[in-house]
DNA sequence: GTGGTCTAGACCACA
DNA sequence: GTGGTCTAGACCACT
């Protein structure tokens, strides 16, 4: 269900974290589905339950998921957010630089759009 | 020439990167022209002239400035770097968590579009 | 009679206290009248007895409901508590959090006052 | 600056979130100030340096402090969030609660709204 | 058994 | 020295 690369430079609590955004948004995991308990899934990954318990703790401020003692973890009722204005800005941050990045290796606009739509296609895909 | 937020998040030292890599998309700085020695640099910024070392280095082993022992800093003569597809494959992982992101926020696929092209013009004006 | 979000991050037993003592605010329960047996509310809102039955032994302790071994259990007579001064100072330490947060997100004073007054409207209502 | 009261039921971590709002919003901390690192201020209230990194990472995820990494901690330009009405729905649950436990000490309307007003002054005084 | 909190101690990236 | 990440292990509240 979530891959973890234990090799990548990106914290496992955030792969927890995209994977789960990543399973949501395909509608793998639905509304009210129960997911892995901390230590069912660390257990999984061979990771340690705080590092789980991160994860679903950041998840849960997001309100994507919700916890409850002595119950479980489950995927939250209505998981679509508002829109963050500040979030938006620091991603058209990450956009500048990743256009900036790609045209240095030649890639102009429409090419880019180009491989946007095929990241679109991956996901669909997956 | 460069601004630095040293309040950002993210590190002095790719902020350098970053910022020289934009003034050569937008020709501010062509091939051949001389560019400020570390220390110059570290005191315009007022950063560390390690920090400033540092980005000079990762550079130029991008290829994109040439140090000429004695001379000085250069631009590099032809600095379009070659597809490199380990990078493209990196940032078509960072565009799906972004993508994924956006679509919890209700910005789909046209809209996300939209904000790369506001993007573009951005960089454009700026 | 008694409404529980089981995926709230209340605990249940909590929610069945706070039900109660609603439910005496707003009259519909009154003073001598019988409440469902522990096993029975365990059943109607589907919850552990144990979780009922602590709920009721704290709704006792705090001089609410009377239980009647071998008859059931009532609500108490005279339900008014004194003011508990300790209480009362814990609660201004809660309203103090409030006001702060309130304050991060630019509602002052009387906007806050505003959303205190339409919170005894909804009870009224409800 | 920041008081703990380690007899508390409230954790320790949120003790700090709630003193350091406290502290912005009667603008002892202002805009750009830095605050105590990790390790001091863990040191000062003899507490795990995680606890107030816990705290801190959860400061700036509200986007009331901005921490760099080796240089140290500060206080946000803007820390004027947005209406987050998700909490204030949540702030309102909480809000009935206390009310009815005020009605059951025979505090009514206006007593509780004087109430929130001393909180007030409170606040403005201290 | 479930999540929540806390401590202790380690290693890394950055300035 | 500063914050960021991770592990290991403990105790508590709730069901």
């Amino acid at each position: 269900m979530i891959s973890i690369d234990s090799r990548s430079s990106k914290p496992i609590y955030e792969q927890i974290i995209d994977g789960m955004k990543e399973n949501i948004m395909k509608k793998i995991l639905r509304p009210n589905d129960k997911i892995p308990s901390v230590r069912e899934l660390a257990s999984i990954i061979t990771a340690n339950p705080n590092t789980v318990s991160r994860a679903y703790k950041e998840l849960e401020s997001q309100g994507l998921i919700v916890s409850i003692k002595g119950k479980g973890t489950y995927i939250a009722d209505d998981y679509t957010q508002d829109v963050d204005y500040r979030k938006v800005k620091q991603i058209k941050g990450q956009i500048k630089n990743i256009i900036i990045d790609m045209h240095h290796m030649g890639i102009d606009k429409s090419e880019f759009i180009e491989i946007i739509k095929e990241v679109y296609l991956e996901i669909d895909k997956g």
